[in-house]
DNA sequence: TTCGGGAGCTATACCGGTTTATCAAACCCT
DNA sequence: AGGGTTTGATAAACCGGTATAGCTCCCGAA
């Protein structure tokens, strides 16, 4: 028989809806041996639930969404996506709950998504990205009432549920590490000043820098871009004191921007150091290979997606989960100053 | 009033359930009058269908589903599926379907997948990508009777619906671009051959060796991988006569490819011309710049989906859609022999 | 004048589950 | 023995839509 329900299963066991829905449920109301033959027939007859009536009946439809808000151009490169969705659906996939997944030109948009979401009951809960200062999401999804996980920053003082990573004490380990090589003068190339991470590295950097004794430690943003890595990496070389080392806030801006430094007979690592903030393949193509601080982007789905199960079965609770540290890789684009 | 009913519009206006289903629906059987009125209440009260509700009643969920069978280290580093991805949602929004996306680890896992999709209902139908030779998904899909669009590669025999763009043509271009510029020993740097498409590329450069006087033509299968791409190019590099262009069949590798190159002191485009065949971010951020084989694969995506909802409105389709060819991108990493 | 037929709408069954009210039988305790 | 609780099950309502049978009214044709 194709796609049998449990109206099969109830007449062939002999039995109510209601006593195969519970059996099926492990919930109380049938015994332990009529919970086992109506288990073994629906196994026998292969029968699945069919989610959509599982989701009127239950008002919840085993399914969360995650929309990210990036143009297209520059989301393929980035692993980070990559690694975070798998770690989410490794978090999911023992529930077997599904996953929506939107790509948006802007959080505008994505807040409209949420919107849509929610009224038609399509996801259980949602998986925030990239996290701004003031971000409109948040109120946005208080008030829709959509259980929520924040990636990569606290959830403000609304108290969302978040997983998070201590981006300043990485930011840290890399100037303090720079500092310990000999460099005085270390120039971050940061992403935009929109995302909270971003501005936690700048105060780590502008906060590290007296206590190491730099010379000078601008923050320059960006907005992430090849094209802007590269052209914020020319000023700076093009500088009568020119720094000695370049933290990237991204694996691509270091990328591009080692590109410059060749361009302009620049040495790495002999007359500049590259760091880039988030690792990948990228760093490891290039030559000299980058030194990089990793992070377990696939944890960080994987837990992300804990957390949010946990929020939609327990609306209540403010969870707020710390991962493991990144890691500085240290490869060869790093060395002492000339 | 949250998440208002059809029910409490039918109460509004006057009129019953029935009525606001046709009205809102957009069928016959109320008069122009009473529709205005149904929608303005139901637009006035913000109503929004809930999904399950109407998967439930029209037995069509308005989801369909992409499950992508790669580890999903090697993912990220491609722009591909994030443009994909991007494509396949301007082509579904519009209808304003969802969809639902997976990454496994294989094909096994993948068909298991459909497979529970499909007992499940949780969608209407689903995108393949990465066709191989004889692909068992096809068989599977056609035995659930699941809907389907393949893309980049013919339906089979079985007549799935596909969209696919023309490889072999695409090869030619490049070689013969290559032999033009004076090349006679060119490499192929391959991916895995349970590929549909990578066979068609293997084919492509043996069929025109003879008929461009090439000397030797070898194509040299990889799992697509950097490391394999790296290790590859080495050797043929260290070949007594070594090729003197090198086409690869994806941007990471002929990154790679690239790395060994310098690595190894042989100057691009002076001593060896490459070519990629897929284009991204990648192939820019090199210094040289790489030339590749650019497709459109927003557009390509866009496509599926209009093709999948085509093959979902009407089961017995057999839609065969031939999308742009893809162009020869010239950049630094081409020039004739020395 | 009557009948057929379509337009416009209602009432109701239905989709496949979950949940609740109800009930009979068994068990438990003094 | 009798009253109260627990156990195991059923029947029916319900979730929020869609689909359909049927009813009423009105119009035009025979």
């Amino acid at each position: 028989m194709a796609r049998p329900t449990i109206a099969d299963i109830a007449q062939r066991a002999g039995v109510s809806k209601g006593a195969v829905s519970f059996a099926l449920n492990g919930r109380p109301g049938v015994s332990d041996a009529t919970r086992e033959r109506i288990l073994r027939i629906a196994e026998d007859m292969s029968w699945r639930p069919h989610s959509a009536a599982r989701a009127l009946g239950a008002s919840r439809v085993d399914s969360v969404g995650m929309v990210i808000a990036r143009p297209a151009r520059t989301l393929g490169v980035e692993p980070f996506f990559a690694h975070l969705l798998s770690g989410v659906q490794s978090g999911l996939s023992a529930e077997s709950i599904s996953l929506q997944l939107l790509i948006v030109e802007d959080a505008e948009a994505e807040v409209e998504v949420y919107r849509r979401w929610a009224s038609e009951h399509r996801v259980d809960g949602v998986i925030l990205v990239d996290l701004t200062v003031r971000d409109p999401r948040i109120d946005a999804l208080k008030e829709l009432e959509l259980p929520a996980v924040v990636i990569g920053g606290r959830g403000g003082k609304g108290a969302l549920a978040s997983v998070w990573a201590d981006d300043r004490d990485a930011m840290l380990t890399i100037v303090e590490y720079l500092a310990a090589l000999g460099h005085r003068r270390i120039a971050h190339v940061a992403g935009t000043p929109i995302f909270q991470h971003t501005q936690r590295r700048i105060r780590a950097v502008r906060d590290a820098a007296p206590r190491l004794g730099l010379l000078e430690a601008p923050s320059l943003t960006t907005d992430f871009s090849d094209a802007e890595g590269a052209a914020t990496t020319r000023r700076l070389l093009s500088q009568a004191d020119r720094p000695t080392a370049i933290v990237y806030d991204s694996d691509v801006m270091a990328v591009a921007g080692l590109g410059v430094a060749m361009e302009m007979g620049v040495s790495v690592p002999g007359d500049l150091s590259i760091v880039a903030f988030d690792d990948s393949i990228l760093t490891q193509l290039m030559h000299p290979a980058l030194t990089a601080m990793s992070r377990d982007t696939f944890d960080f789905g994987r837990q992300a997606a804990e957390v949010l199960l946990e929020v939609i079965a327990n609306p209540g609770a403010a969870v707020n989960r710390r991962t493991a540290d990144p890691v500085l890789t240290v490869r060869e684009s790093t060395a002492p100053p000339a």
